[in-house]
DNA sequence: CGTGGTTTTGAGCCCGTTCAAGTATCGTGG
DNA sequence: CCACGATACTTGAACGGGCTCAAAACCACG
């Protein structure tokens, strides 16, 4: 009976090469399994909102998490997207300061706040792999303020396009398939700042551009990277 | 000769609370001296510039620093403003990501990346301490993120002036004191993804519905906090 | 005092929003 | 498998907040 439920253990982790917990020893993952618990959330669940007490910290095995926060008059922003391999809910604050979504159907690994000291305490080399990580989402963050403060609707479709495609590796791209976007046009809005119609007619823009084309609202293929790369602005 | 120059050792430096340097015991101070080296930036000077050979990182001991990202075409956006007991240029990327640049006289701590990753090493609460400022870098972001996508001008500056005067702490501003601002109004237009003239039509507007008053451009008093903060969306 | 840069103020315009209507898509139950 | 309702997406027309361009006022420095 060999891996009735996928992604059961550590060892056969799909995600274990990206994450903090790629950073583990071998000789060690028992231990990391018995301080997680696996949890699976459908589609639209929130997994943690802003301002409840924050207990738990998440590592994504599958699936894609929006992270956003609200103004108290329910305008709403995306800070970003969370894919395989990532964390989120990490902070050392009292209550969590973003909202988690699921896009699609997640599976991730719960610790909890003490277990996750416990860990980086005992494996130095996942507490550098931490803060790796966050140096990364910092910077990430920082592409993200620029964008939001310094572009134009079409350079920030064009340059959404292009970052969340990454996701699937040049390859996939460059073989012009079809990229697969689980978020809604609404979504996109919250994340570029943007209305949804602003979104909805920049896309076609671009498709009128020949850059992309739209086939069923949710796959999107990128046809000319470098005519998207120059009207992103970068 | 007792403290000829200030600062001179981190036993007598008044950013050592504030800083990562705070996580390191007393008795390993010399060893934490050793390894820094005390340098100063006249103001305007730019002390890292993205794209740079990421070779230092630095950790503020008097001064505010401006943080920033440019687009090809000259646009530009502040990413954040650090003060004593902050840091900056840190990353694992071989290139620096932000340029920084001194608003005031600037007095900091450099180290070589290959340093900082021995104290990590050898201090792991130096790391913790380091961890714990990244989840505050990334709330801040996270905090500039929603400000930038979602809040009209009025609300951006109002925003500016309550998060900048926090550095002054709570008495300073309830006691109606002058914070002073070493920031231009194009640098505070920079931060808030606005252009000058926006910012100082909003600041007037604001002087005018009593919420602050301003003396010479770069001394204002926040006069209703309340005001100002039923004023910034929050 | 003059000179150069910053800040303020004004007038007009434009990009992205708002409001509204129409169309496509998805999920559900028959 | 299809019909139906709900939701998401697209498209159009008009509005308005913030931008651009321009000029005046203010300040800092020699």
């Amino acid at each position: 009976m060999l891996h009735a439920e996928p992604y059961t253990t550590c060892t056969v982790c799909a995600a274990r090469a990206k994450g903090f917990c790629g950073a583990i020893p071998l000789r060690d993952l028992d231990s990391l399994d018995r301080s997680r618990r696996l949890v699976r959330f459908d589609r639209r669940r929130t997994i943690v909102s802003e301002g409840a007490p924050a207990l738990s910290f998440f590592s994504i095995v599958s699936g894609v998490v929006k992270l956003y926060r609200s103004l108290p008059d329910g305008r709403t922003q995306i800070i970003g997207f969370r894919f395989p391999g990532d964390f989120f809910a990490i902070s050392d604050t009292e209550t969590y300061t973003t909202t988690a979504e699921a896009l699609t159907v997640v599976e991730a690994c719960r610790f909890s706040k003490s277990r996750l000291t416990r860990i980086m305490q005992s494996f130095p080399q996942a507490q550098s792999k931490i803060l790796e990580m966050c140096y990364r989402y910092l910077s990430e963050s920082e592409h993200h303020i620029i964008l939001l403060g310094r572009k134009t609707a079409k350079e920030k479709v064009a340059s959404f396009l292009l970052q969340y495609g990454e996701q699937f590796g040049r390859e996939a791209i460059q073989k012009n398939h079809h990229i697969c976007m689980p978020m809604t046009r609404g979504e996109i809005a919250d994340f570029l700042g943007l209305t949804t119609e602003t979104v909805s007619r920049n896309l076609t823009s671009l498709a009128r551009d020949n850059a992309i084309t739209i086939g069923l609202p949710h796959s999107i293929r990128l046809l000319n990277l470098d005519l998207l790369r120059h009207i992103s602005g970068n």
